[in-house]
DNA sequence: CGGTTGCTTGAGATCCATCAATAGGAGTGG
DNA sequence: CCACTCCTATTGATGGATCTCAAGCAACCG
């Protein structure tokens, strides 16, 4: 399998091959769950940072009175903690939505991979403030943007993040969230998130079926959700 | 006027006589702004890093429609951007909401700072993972709490932050945010949060007149708003 | 004073939640 | 192959939380 992650940060500039060798040295182990099973690690007291290698996985609060909210998704290719987490910081679970392979990675060597060569230093930083920006806009959404805004918003954003490691295209990508997933993340419930999506497939934008998404008129959906491309640190945001 | 970016950072491990030294020789320049600015970066291009000294000032976003969202609140003592940022990184604007000191800290100064000694090194980290974890209750707040809950738990929060740096007890804090600040932070409007803070009034938990805000029963606030304050990461959280 | 800003209140509309029920598909075991 | 169950998607009816629009009031300030 190829390292999703690597894909990513070359988007930030430029690694060589011994950083590519490098970063790709820290993923060695590989860990499998289950879906809907937590990804814990409680067991090492944060001195290992879970990195998706395969599969969706979420970040995730459970409020006493029953009420759910995932706080980010994590794809293919994503570091689940900043990379210089410390241990024993408290911090909200992480669980796979989908069967999930992943590698524990670290602390120690991925600060002295960092060390040592300035370009993973930066790309590490990039990486960081790139998962910041994604959960500053998911804040935006969830205080200014209704369902159908929201879902389209995120539907463009998974769009140009997939893209990125070359599982998306102009076109869709292959999205295994339920509806239920969907309510979860974006503050709603399932019944509301159904009729949303029925409101946006009516007016021609998207198709959603068999875990495929089909997005028809990528720069129509992006007006609608007041998607800005801009918000993420990419030089060359691929526009469509 | 003391330091707060020294008075938080205390609270992480023990910094030295000469982390001390060495932070607040970071803050040598200040700059103020008045309320209602935006507390420009553009100029330098992200060398600099504004550290607020006094004052409060927030981070927002303007969507095309006219809507408003607060992202982030920033207190005194609160570094507005991760110490690691890298130049040109698209970013969100930052304003002051009261009459606001600050200064640019230098990146590669703070840096070196970080480089030489590992105390400064990991309160540096904790500070950034304090400022995520704020960042994410706040997802949870907008996603799943209702506007009654939103306001408790923000209360319950700048209680704890302000508490750090001596500028709040437990019965409560100079708040100089207006009801319209309230509603932009929250994701509310603000007739809505008027109404809300009514109803806080009427069940006695707070009262809130010329920009003071007195918590009279702070555990049945938390309780109210299903504050848990083991999300921030603090080894002896005050307790009520 | 008159203007501005922030707070308060009322009435009506809208978005979304809640509750409840049905239907289809996938897997499972007999 | 059929009966069964579980999960997901869908639809309807109703209620509630919040928004929108509008007006009035108090405090402050040049």
């Amino acid at each position: 399998m190829q390292n999703y992650f690597v894909a990513k940060l070359r988007h930030v500039g430029s690694l060589t091959n011994d950083d590519t060798a490098s970063i790709g040295a820290l993923c060695e182990q590989t860990r499998r769950v289950q879906a809907r099973r937590d990804i814990k690690s409680s067991d090492d007291e944060g001195r290992h940072l879970p990195l998706i290698l395969d599969g969706w996985a979420c970040r995730y609060s459970s409020l006493p009175n029953g009420k759910y909210q995932m706080i980010t998704l994590y794809l293919p290719g994503d570091l689940c903690e900043p990379f210089g987490a410390l241990p024993r910081c408290a911090d909200y679970p992480v669980a796979a939505l989908t069967p999930v392979t992943y590698t524990p990675v670290r602390v120690d060597l991925i600060r002295t991979a960092a060390e040592q060569s300035p370009r993973i230093y930066s790309a590490l930083w990039w990486d960081l403030m790139f998962a910041s920006a994604i959960e500053r806009e998911h804040i935006v959404s969830l205080g200014r943007r209704s369902a159908a805004e929201r879902l389209g918003h995120l539907f463009c954003e998974l769009q140009l993040r997939l893209q990125l490691i070359a599982l998306a295209d102009e076109r869709g990508f292959e999205m295994p969230l339920t509806q239920s997933d969907l309510a979860d993340l974006l503050g709603l419930t399932p019944v509301h998130v159904n009729r949303s999506l029925q409101d946006l497939r009516r007016s021609g934008l998207i198709s959603l079926r068999n875990r495929r998404l089909e997005i028809h008129r990528l720069a129509e959906l992006r007006d609608l959700s007041f998607f800005d491309p801009s918000y993420l640190p990419i030089d060359n945001a691929p526009s469509p």
